[in-house]
Parts: structure tokens; sequence; C-alpha cells
RNA sequence: GCCGGAGUGGCGGAAUUGGUAGACGCAAGGGACUUAAAAUCCCUCGAGGCUAUGCCUUGUGCCGGUUCGAUCCCGGCCUCCGGCACCA
């Protein structure tokens, strides 16, 4: 290398300044709907955390911005937004943590997250950024509410709900891990409040059908589908002696004549009524002991069974025998209809139950091939074969158990149904930060009255006192200017609801309101939306699966009903990102101290390296750890780019169009034809995401580049090269190329050059080198032209000099050539 | 327990999905340059072996199978990670 063009690869020296240009210039922004085929890339909007971003955010923010600068090199309009999930338990927590304002701390935390994104080159467009807690934003989540509302798919009633002590609000079922709150995993307790829900139960087989049409992580889909949950079977009532008769569901009906008791939950509402007399104080006090551990672990399996008896007996509903009727806390009154039939011969619970309690097991299923254990030692859960079953005897399990609900559906006594576990969305939260939800109770005799859609935003009064009550009700309640209101219908006095949206109901649109996020007569602009959704690609953490990918997808489908879009999955692809662990292997967090950020990382190696890095340690949806070590290796790939581009000098009027193959030397034909390899495989890798190997083929057409320095020194086909490998690389290093752009004479900005095309007669071989294996073993390899026939390609391989000594005194049965790769001879 | 995903060198990972296993990078060892260090560059690098500039055997968690040929397909196990967990 000449002394002149010792200058290093120093990203400090330039990285600023393009950060301030792009900016300026508003490189990324998206232009309004156009001719251009568009590219609508989402990541998961986050809320805004004091502790700012780390290595492992940007392991979201890296490989999306990677793709949509691709998309864009490609002539795609691109979109790709940004905005603060900023309303909700996360933000209010670490507000009330710091003692401070949400409103001031969301601000704050958001604005260094856009500074730290800005500094790692993500390429948002920050005209359109959105914060869920504005009131020009929230406004159209109270707008949805009220659509729901009068869909009739948002309703207000009371029950007992999880409750976390510690966050002083109720949580909806999806927000309550293993008895944990999900954001402060406080143990969670039961408490009875009137509570505000959306029907998501309605829609819970459009929930799972849909997910058959996107292609999203096995991983996820698997979890939507194990939380709606799903069961077919049939409900079967169980006449009682002077009351409506008990109904019980169940995914056996063919175990019928096998029941030997039944279970109630200890909230039965009948609990009371089929208590007798010499049983009541015993029943109670379980029903009470219940209701105090339940919020304990009434979730552990381990636990040995308990209950008491009723004193009652219902009679089977065919054989007419009495069965007698306990109750116990393994049966859980949220599901099914609360009460079960005990099947102990074929209900591993009931089994062990029943043996607890010396209750009759009595089989009624037995294997289609061998006999039942005599006796059971478990429960014979799996299907099988009818028997002391009466006139279903011999029938097999699936055919038997609808024979057996066809006759009590005769008999009004029994029907095909089906059952989910999840359950509605509990959206009301006991808590300041948050959407008020837009309603309003009469004081006279209107009742609960929507807040009509003109008097929207019902906007949060400005107070200092917003730490959550532990009261059951919000701190809005103690606001009277906020709380005493009239109501719309009579004109008389009302009081507003003072409970606010969970804040996953802001997250469930946000990805419409980036298409047009000044608008301000609707939630979002019709002609916009329908030009950049859905999304194209959405990437976040596998967190969420069942609760904002969940949640939103309800939406939708709600909208489009509504007719207001025109489909009903927002997100057709969904793409997971890996996490970064520690060095040691172990989760980064703060409370570990192990937390990398890219500020740490930007100083030390700058922006590129840190992004090149992210993208190169493994495929983009692995885990990874993170090495102090191995980020050098993409450093010097950086660095060795940066030295080459120095000495090529002015790039921009070169023109690979005029290079003429024919023209070139063996060895300069030899790179020219890797350089179009090259980009055919960046190209390709770029499709299919693969950003790892993408980098690996830059690298060792980077190392054939130095080979050929080496021996020819800096001639025209290297300077093409040179001018190749930093538009291939503009995705992944934005500064550093845009710096050897402009020094080498080319016009801003190279992320709008045009994706380097290759040319295909360059991909063309002459020769290859084809393999010859005996019997599967690889014995020589022969450089042959490309048009080599089967015939020919044979009589090489037999003809080899390393082949012939593998068959001598053996008897050649056949050679397999496969075209451009191998022969394979078979001996015997 | 049930469901999902994955097992390839010292490490992260490649392998056009049935066709040369280990690309690319890190680490390690050896060498060049340098007063020295950093930086840079070159060579070696799965294991075992041999008559060693080359060649042989073996090798993708384990045991079988299909095939001319298996990291890839089939059957049976083992291990790890993630999710759910008394849902009748």
């Amino acid at each position: 290398m000449s002394e002149k063009n010792k200058e290093r690869y120093d990203p400090q020296a330039f990285e600023s300044k393009w950060r301030e240009k792009w900016l300026e210039t508003g490189l990324y922004n998206a232009s309004s709907h156009d001719a251009r085929p568009k590219y609508y890339c989402l990541d998961f909007f986050p809320y805004p955390s004091g502790a700012g971003l780390s290595v492992g955010h940007c392991r979201n923010y890296v490989p999306t911005d990677v793709i949509c600068r691709y998309q864009r090199m490609n002539g795609r309009n691109v979109l790709h937004p940004m905005g603060w999930d900023a309303f909700g338990l996360p933000a209010e927590n670490a507000a009330i943590n710091q003692g401070r304002h949400p409103s001031e701390t969301t601000r704050e935390y958001a604005a260094n997250y856009r500074r730290q994104m800005e500094l790692i080159g993500v390429g948002y467009d920050w005209s359109r950024e959105i914060n869920s807690s504005d009131p020009e934003y929230y406004r159209w989540t109270q707008w949805f509410f009220l659509l729901l509302h009068r869909r009739g798919l948002a309703f207000r009633t009371s029950g007992y709900q999880w409750w976390c002590p510690d966050c002083k609000t109720i949580l909806a079922n999806e927000q309550v891990e293993a008895g944990k709150c999900w954001r402060c995993s406080e143990t969670v307790t039961k408490k009875e409040l009137d509570q505000w829900y959306f029907r998501i139960t309605d829609y819970a087989d459009r929930l799972l059908e849909g997910l058959d049409r996107i292609d999203w992580p096995e991983r996820i889909k698997m979890m939507q589908r194990n939380w709606i949950g799903r069961s077919e079977g049939s409900t079967i009532l169980f006449p009682l002696e002077g009351q409506e008769p008990l109904e019980v569901f169940t995914t056996r009906p063919d175990t019928l004549f096998g029941v030997s008791f039944m279970v109630l939950a200890p909230e039965h509402p009948l609990v009371g009524a089929l208590t007798t007399d010499d049983r009541k104080s015993e029943v109670e006090a379980y029903a009470a002991q219940t209701l105090k551990q339940q919020e304990i672990d009434r979730l552990s399996t381990e636990r040995e069974k308990s209950g008491v008896f009723t004193g009652s007996y219902a009679s089977h509903p065919i054989t007419g025998e009495p069965v007698p009727i306990w109750i116990a806390d393994y049966v859980i009154m949220t599901y099914g209809s609360g009460a079960v039939m005990a099947v102990p011969a074929h209900d591993q619970r009931d089994f062990e139950f029943a043996t607890k309690f010396e209750l009759p097991i009595k089989p009624v299923i037995k294997p289609v091939k061998g006999e039942l254990a005599q006796p059971l030692a478990e429960a014979f859960q799996e299907p099988g074969v009818m028997f002391n079953s009466g006139e279903f005897d011999g029938q097999p399990s699936q055919a038997g158990g609808q024979a057996v609900t066809a006759k009590l559906a005769k008999q009004k006594l029994g029907q095909a149904a089906i059952t989910y576990r999840m359950r509605d969305w509990l959206i009301s939260r006991q808590r300041f930060w948050g959407a008020p939800i837009p309603i309003i109770h009469c004081e006279g005799s209107c009742g609960i009255v929507p807040v009509p859609e003109d008097q929207l935003p019902v906007k949060l009064p400005e107070i200092a006192e917003i730490k959550p009550s532990g009261t059951g009700r919000s701190p809005l309640a103690n606001v009277a200017e906020f709380v005493e209101t009239t109501c719309p219908k009579c004109g008389g006095p009302g009081r507003r609801e003072t409970d606010t949206m969970d804040g996953f109901a802001c997250s469930s649109w946000y990805f419409l309101r980036f298409t047009s996020p000044h608008t301000k007569d609707r939630p979002f602009d019709e002609t916009e939306m329908t030009y950049w959704s859905p999304t194209d690609l959405y990437v976040g953490g596998a967190e969420h699966a069942v609760m904002h990918l969940l949640y939103a997808r309800f939406w939708t489908k709600v909208m489009f009903d509504e007719g207001l879009v025109p489909f009903d999955e927002p997100f057709p692809r969904l793409l997971n990102q890996g996490m970064v662990h520690a060095e040691d292997g172990s989760k980064m967090s703060k409370s570990k101290g192990n937390v990398i950020s890219p500020d740490s990382v930007v100083d030390k190696h700058g922006a590129d390296t840190l992004r090149t890095y992210e993208l190169f340690m493994a495929p983009f949806d692995q885990p990874v750890t993170w090495s102090d070590q191995d980020i050098k290796g993409v450093h010097r790939f950086l660095s060795r780019i940066w030295r080459l581009a120095m000495e090529a000098g002015n790039l921009a009027a070169l023109d690979d169009a005029e290079i003429d193959p024919t023209s070139l030397e063996p060895q300069q034909l030899a790179l020219f034809k890797e350089i179009h390899r090259t980009a055919e495989r960046v190209t390709a890798d770029m499709d299919r995401l693969a950003f790892n190997t993408g980098i690996a083929a830059m690298m060792e057409l980077l190392n054939r580049m130095y080979l050929h320095h080496e021996a020819h020194g800096m001639d025209r086909v290297l300077r093409q090269a040179v001018k190749m490998l930093v538009l291939l690389t503009a995705p992944m290093a934005p500064y550093m190329t845009e710096e050897i752009w402009s020094r080498a004479g080319g016009a801003y900005s190279i992320h709008q050059q045009p994706w380097p095309a290759f040319r295909e007669a360059m991909l063309q071989r002459e020769t290859f080198q084809l393999v010859v294996q005996v019997g599967g073993k690889k014995r020589d390899a022969i450089d042959v032209p490309v048009d080599i026939d089967a015939d020919q390609a044979k009589e090489l391989a037999l003809n080899s000099e390393k082949v012939k000594p593998y068959l001598d005194g053996k008897k050649v049965l056949k050679a397999i050539y496969v075209p451009g790769r191998l022969v394979n001879i078979v001996v015997k």
C-alpha cells in the first residue's frame, strides 16, 4: 500500500457527519402512496425505558434496517416507522420507581431511545413518529373502544379477577404468567370488581383458523393455539332432584358409563343448594379455604387431590343410577361449566381422587389390542373400545362417543359442544397512565352511556398524584373535575368511568396509524392504509406471543368485519430475532449489571462494526452470545474494505458494462467473474434474510481481492470489485460506505443507488471439478468442461489413475453421473 | 407429563435440502515486519494413522433402516433449549 493511502479506517471521523446529513435531508422518509411497489417493514414499537437500548434491542432494529435499505435500493417505496408504546404498566411503573411523572419520563426516555437508534444508523422515518400517550393518538384508541362497544364486543361485568397487589390493578389472563404479574412478578391474588372486557372469545375460531394462513414461527403459532385451547366434546346434563340438571363438559362422551361421581368447582353456584345440612360446615370450610389459597398455588400439579362430599346425588342420564356429587379445587369454575363427570378409570386426575376417597373405579374402555391391567394402576386414557356400556359395547371411542351424544340429544340431555380455554380480554386497569375508557355512568336512569365520538379524546387530567390507590379504583376517581360530567343522553349529572384501558389496546392498531400518522379526523387515511397495509414483515421478540400478537389480530378482525380494512390478518409474516446473551451466557439484565449498550460499542468500534457483527454472529433468529473477541473479526473486514477503497480512488465513474470480458487476462477474468458470482450470492442471501452467509460471501470476495492486489496491483477489474463490494455492503455498513462513496466521487447518497446487478453470462463457468467416487467414497477430482456429457464423464472417471487401484479385481456394476457434480462407480 | 425447536471441530456457524462435510469468522500454534508493542501480512489447524509435499481410515448425539450415495429421508432411543401445565 502506498504512503499516501495510509489513512486508517476511523469511524469516529465521519459517522456523526452522515448521521446529521441523513436526518437533514430526510433520506429515510417514506413517500406517500405512489406507483412504486411498497415495502412496509415494522418493528414492535417499544415502551421507552430509562435503561436505554442494549445490543439485544439492536438485534431487532439492525436487521430490519438492512432489509429496508436493500428494498429501497431495489426500487421499493419503503416504510420503516418507529414510535413509542408509552401508555401502560411498564412505562408507568418505571416512572413511579423514579418518583417522577410518566409523561415526563416517557418524553425523556423516548428521546434517548431515538438518539441511540440514530446512533446505530437505523433509518427510521421520524416524520411518522407516534406516541400512544399523545391525545391525538389515544382519541382513536378510545374511538376503537366505542366501535367495539357498538358491535357488542365491549361489555362490563363483575367477577373475581386477577389482581396484582404490587401494581394495584386487575390484569387480563394473558398478563398473568404462572401465577405472577407479567410486569413486576408479584404473586397475583383475586379481587371481585366491575370490569370492562372485550369479547375476544367470539373470535376464537377465526383466530385459530387464521394461523394457518400466516407465515409465523411455529413456536408462536403453537403458543396461540394452546392459549385459545379449543376442545371438541359434548355437554351432558345430569338430572338433579328438584332443580335444573347439572351441566358438564367432556371430551370423552364414550366414557359416560364409567362415571362414578361428579365434581364441582368450589365456587360453583349450585354448591349451596346441593349441600345437605349434615355436610354444610365441612363444605363451606373447604370452599372458603379454596378461595383463600387459590391465589397461592392452586396451579400446582404436584398437589395431592382434596375435596369434600356435598351429600347430594345426580342421576346418570342413561342408566339413572345415583352419582354422588363432590366439590374439589382441581375443577376450575372458569372452564367449561365448572363441573365435571368423573371417570376414574379413564382420567388420571379422577383416578387419583377416587383412589384417595375410595370411590368406585369402573373401566368401560379397553385397548384395541390386549387387555386392561387388573386392577388398574393408573387411568387408561387412550381411546379404545367401549365395554360395560350397555348397547354401546364394542364401539370404538370416536364413533361410540358420537353415538352416546346422539342418544343423549334425543332425550335433550346432551349435545356436541366446543369449549375454549381462552377467556374474554379484561381491559380495565385501576391505573392512571392509560387511555381513559370513554364511558359515562348516568346518575339518572340512562345507565352506561358511551362518550359521543365528537367529544373525544377523553383527556387524562394533569395531576401530580398518580400513584395507584390500591382501593380497586383508579387515581382518576379522586379527580372531581374529571369524574363529574353530564350524561350525553339526558343531560343530567353523570360520572366518568375512571378505569383506564390496558396498554395493549394502544398497540392493537398502531401499525395502521403509521400509514398516515397525522390524519386528524379519522384513525387513519383509507388510501394510505390500503396502499401500505398489511405489513410485509413484522419483527420482534417472542414475549408477546399471547398478548400483543393475539390482541392485534383480534382488533384487525373486528375492523375487517366493520369494513375498515380489507384484510383480517395484520401481520402476514412475522419473525422473532434471537436474544443476545451476555458473554458468560446469562441473560443481559439491569440487575446483573451485564447489559452492553450500543453506545459503548459504537464508541469503541463504530456503528458499522456493531451492525455487521450483529448480522454476522449467527442466523437472525438464533440466540447468540456477545463476544468482545469475535467483534474484532468484522472490524477487520470493514477496515480491509476501507483500505482498498482508499487506494481505488474514483469509483463513481466506473461502469461495469464497459468492461469487455474477452479483453481481460485470465486472472482478471477470474476475479471479474467472482465479482458477479458474489453479487448473486449476496442478493440471494438478502432475499432469504441470511445475513451471516451473505457477509461470509463478501469476505471471500475480499480475500480474493487482496490476493489479486498482491499479484496485479490496483487494476481496473479490482477497482470494479471495490465498487461492487462497497455497494453490497451499503445496507450493513451505511456510514463507511457513504463516506467511501462520497470520497470516490459518488453523488449523495449511496443509499439511493440501485442495488448492483450481476451479469448472467459471468456466472457461467467453463469447467467444474468432477468428483469421482468409488462406492460413494471420493477418490479423485478432475477439472472438466461444463458441457461434458454422461458418457464422457464416466469414461474419464473410469480411466482416472487415482481411481484404477480401487477397481482392480472388481467388477464395475454401473456408474452414476450427477450432472455438474460427480460420477459414482459402483463395484462388486 | 404434553407441545414446539435443536444436536456438526476448541468456539460461533456453512453445506445449492439426497451428491466433495467443516465455507466465513474467532481462538490457538508457527513465521514475516518492528528496538518493542499495537496494527498488518503469510502458513497450519476434526480425530487417528502411514512407506508424509502425498495418501489411507474414521467422523455431523446414539442404534438400526432405505439408497449407488444420508448432516439431510424413515423407525427407535438419548440430551439440551423454549412454551404450557389439574382445562375435564
